[in-house]
DNA sequence: CACCTCGGATGACATTGTCAAATAGAATCG
DNA sequence: CGATTCTATTTGACAATGTCATCCGAGGTG
């Protein structure tokens, strides 16, 4: 019965993917079972073969979204011919790219879901900890965590502001890219 | 027909604070217009006598609680009697109260209707060019709009990292409270 | 071949946002 | 004072949606 996993299998990834296009192109609220089921070519009641509800099945692509910054940053991580503050910087603007290109998942990873809000908060765990061994190489270890909290909260307000159509350049003098570079420094400066 | 723009104007403001209940009690998910119609003691149709829409409805509760969050900051500033140092935490406290006690509300006040996205933004202008003011009276004019609006972006990543319990103080070594008072630590030392 | 297992499809239902039509009650005018 | 107009509100209706109970059908097993 391996074809039957397989295709199991296969089905589940559909799913996931037709989920994360859906919400690209028009927010959650265009994120519907009827067509995320249309997009991976089944029906309407597939996804609860795989996931409790729709909001685990939103969870769900946030969790790999996550997983797949962990993947980035530890792979940033390793890239020893930059500086550490270039990782740095570098690691601040791969979670700033994923709010500008991406808006509603990564609204949606920073949205603990009702029913296992577990979940999401321990796939961000790995993704946190490849950021704190970056801030690290710059900060050092004693004031690693403290510096880091406030980088990824600065980071996350930073894209919040920008995705709120509240943080106009003209008004405040800065871009967005020049408050993570604010950050950057209050790091290296430490 | 004085008391006819009396009695509409009271339902128009049922309207918004049975909304505004009713999201801070359940979520936005909570906030329907038969749940709403009900509370404020009308029908489920009543709503479209004063807003476009569900969407705009929630927008002028977010809108009201900007204009209430400038009053309290002008409020704030005026106080001379403080610390320009106190004025600011006590400003930076202030937003992130709002974040704690009402967060559904919180996050409406950073995500643009749909519909007319300028209507928020502007709301929010006034209560950030009190936040402005009372950075000045730190940091002095020059620097106060590109350190504003990094107090601001840090203040709103540390509410965002709350609310999505992703800031554990075991696992970072630092609260919330923590690290606002690095950001105005930060202001301070500028 | 009969049987079983299980992913997937379908019918059904309650909830919801929305709008057109109907209603009522106050204001205005003759 | 009676008729009319205006407008806030109600109600009926409808399509879209999430969800569940039930059914189907293709593998695999005996």
């Amino acid at each position: 019965m391996i074809a039957r996993v397989e295709s199991a299998a296969a089905t589940r990834r559909a799913l996931l993917e037709a989920t994360a296009e859906l919400l690209d192109e028009g927010g959650v609220d265009a994120v519907t079972l009827r067509a995320v089921g249309a997009r991976a070519g089944v029906s309407r009641g597939a996804p609860y073969g795989h996931f409790a509800d729709k909001e685990e099945l939103l969870a769900a692509v946030a969790i790999e979204r996550w997983n797949r910054l962990a993947d980035d940053l530890a792979q940033l991580r390793a890239r020893q011919e930059l500086s550490a503050r270039s990782r740095l910087e570098s690691a601040l603007a791969a979670m700033l790219t994923i709010a500008r290109r991406q808006p509603h998942l990564h609204a949606l990873m920073f949205t603990a879901p009702q029913r296992d809000p577990e979940s999401l908060a321990r796939a961000a765990v790995a993704s946190q900890d490849e950021f704190l061994a970056i801030v690290a190489a710059v900060v050092g270890e004693s004031r690693a965590r403290g510096m880091g909290a406030l980088l990824l909260s600065g980071t996350l307000g930073v894209a919040g502001m920008e995705r709120a159509g509240q943080l106009d350049t003209q008004k405040w003098g800065v871009s967005g890219d020049d408050l993570v570079g604010m950050l950057a420094d209050l790091a290296e400066a430490s």
